[in-house]
DNA sequence: GATGAATGAGGTTTCATTCAT
DNA sequence: GATGAATGAAACCTCATTCAT
């Protein structure tokens, strides 16, 4: 068996109990059975529990990252209001076909480890970055009225953030309705943000 | 020294330290010696390690949940935005108040345990309900335009969450500007639900 | 009140817990909730735990000591075997009036400590010296037959020991049949020792 | 190594100790120290002290259990004489060969727990059933005198016992003479049973 | 004398990681 | 490469005893 194949039987068995139990509550033990691989085994692939978690954590957060992109400013309303519908659905589809590795993002990850802590905060911080900026530029075309980017920012990321969560609590209906929502929310936030509606 | 102080002074070590190292890398051993309490006294007063931090949490929640009121419908509007605002400076000042609290809520107690999940799931679950609630009540009086009361219900408190957690790790300035935070979320909410501006 | 009088307040309470959950199960907090006496009462009156449980002893282990007298030899045979059974009702009585005390001494004061060992070890060595010295009497006056005293004199403690510990636990039916069992013993030991029957 | 030698390896250690200090001033500390085995070894093959204790008692007893076979009824005195002999043989036998072990079954584990009590009160009454069957049978068959089985089995098996305490407390002189305690013992309980001498 | 809050040594158990086979 | 027995640090919690009030 290659090596990777190998590296990711074990990521599975991992992402399957981690989102199952919680991070501490897993063992390695846990693991290894869930994927039928020995204890030494284990730790020729990965050194650590920790560094399961990392990879898996890793792996999810660029797998969000390349659903979100920058939106050309230059195009017409329409057109951005197109790509931002993208974008949300990207992210809010992303999660929805990862549960498991949902549930590590916005739960497990959540209050781990000084190291974490820090990928997450850069990762989200990476985001507020790219939506203040959008923020900032639609200002200087004169779609986005005034209003201060930082903390506007930090509300749009946070309400597709407990969007999410709350979807992967099934706390609001989920799959059928996920063009509804994205919908929702994208119309939500524009209507808060453009200088007229 | 009464029962009472001795609780709360121990607490208070247990909330420093929570806050300062995490809930899993701080012991018993840590809580005591940053109260000068045996260990035996720390047993005296609370089962377990989980149970001074379910403390703490109750505590803080509880604390919240106090500067959160049911908006009165039947007044203007202009006294319904004074009404939001005095909830959302209640809840953004508990926050600033408290940070360690704070720290607390918003990073150690997520994905700790089933019990606490579940113990932060109700209390979000309260904030959303009363949100849609608040929001169905104004559609019926007409100012809330159509949306989706659950999914915009969670935008909101999403956004209020994110904001927080920023104003704590100093990702968005704090205090001097309390108000005008304050201000900003709320005027970018109130653009997005109201039928008109 | 007295200090004899709370002192067996304290004496009674520990007989009831110590016979009811076992020495070691047993705390100093279950003995002071069942006398309603303050921790710091119990330590004026007792200098530990295992101090209470040695004067119960000590109590109990005297009054079965006043139970067994040495048989007068010069009597006749009937008057003998008249005061074996008061020897030996005597010891069954004194255990089937004091159940719980009587399971202290058989139950949990057995493999307790050094001390309490070598306390029993005492009490019983000197039942059997008792016996032994009297089989050799009964030897020299041509009414016991021929046999090792130290063996058989180990053999009649050892059958009264677990007559009365069956009886104790009810896998022997007990008090209205205390003479019968008497008898039935009395006779069984008299029939193998004595040259004649 | 092999799981079973391991597994008798820490036996044995613990089987020592147990002997040595007694149950309860023994820790895993002692257990592991003994057998020259890290504190993690010893709960890979026993979940705890008391799974170990309960493994040695349960040895034990399964081997005394196969010393004691029902006596055949249909053969003559002599031949009935020689099997009981065999009988408390054996069983005196296991106790001196395995002088710790008898130590744990006699000491230790009186009044250790509720578990332990149990099981060795089953063991016992085993023992006592198949002494009272017995001698129920000889009645029938004319050789045993009138008396109450249940109470004289009691004496039998107690006067047992009692020469196995204390011949392995050194308060009966022991190994030389092995032979000749058992016919002592069985020479008394024969003329106190039987019809005729 | 009485109280009960405080003490802290000591015990059991867990589990991530290593390493000889 | 694969294995899994062995490791041992570290965590939690109990409870007999003390002592200031």
């Amino acid at each position: 068996m290659l090596r990777e194949e190998r590296r990711r039987q074990i990521m599975d068995a991992a992402k399957r109990v981690f989102a199952a139990r919680g991070y501490h509550a897993t063992g390695v033990a846990d693991i290894i059975e869930a994927c039928g691989v020995a204890r030494g085994t284990f730790y020729l692939y990965f050194e650590s529990k920790r560094a399961v978690f990392e990879a898996l954590l890793d792996e999810f957060l660029s797998l969000l990252t390349t659903k979100v992109h920058r939106v050309d400013e230059t195009s017409g309303i329409e057109e951005i209001r197109s790509q931002l519908r993208a974008n949300v659905m990207g992210v809010l589809g992303a999660f929805a076909d990862n549960p498991e590795l949902s549930r590590l993002v916005l739960n497990e990850a959540v209050g781990l480890d000084k190291g974490f802590d820090e990928k997450l905060a850069e990762f989200y911080d990476g985001l507020v970055d790219l939506i203040e900026t959008s923020l900032t530029l639609g200002q200087q075309m004169g779609l986005v009225r005034q209003l201060d980017t930082r903390v506007i920012a930090a509300c749009i990321l946070g309400a597709v953030k407990e969007v999410v969560i709350r979807i992967l609590h099934g706390r609001v209906e989920r799959i059928p309705r996920l063009d509804h929502i994205v919908n929702e929310v994208l119309n939500y936030h524009l209507r808060a943000l453009l200088v007229q509606p």
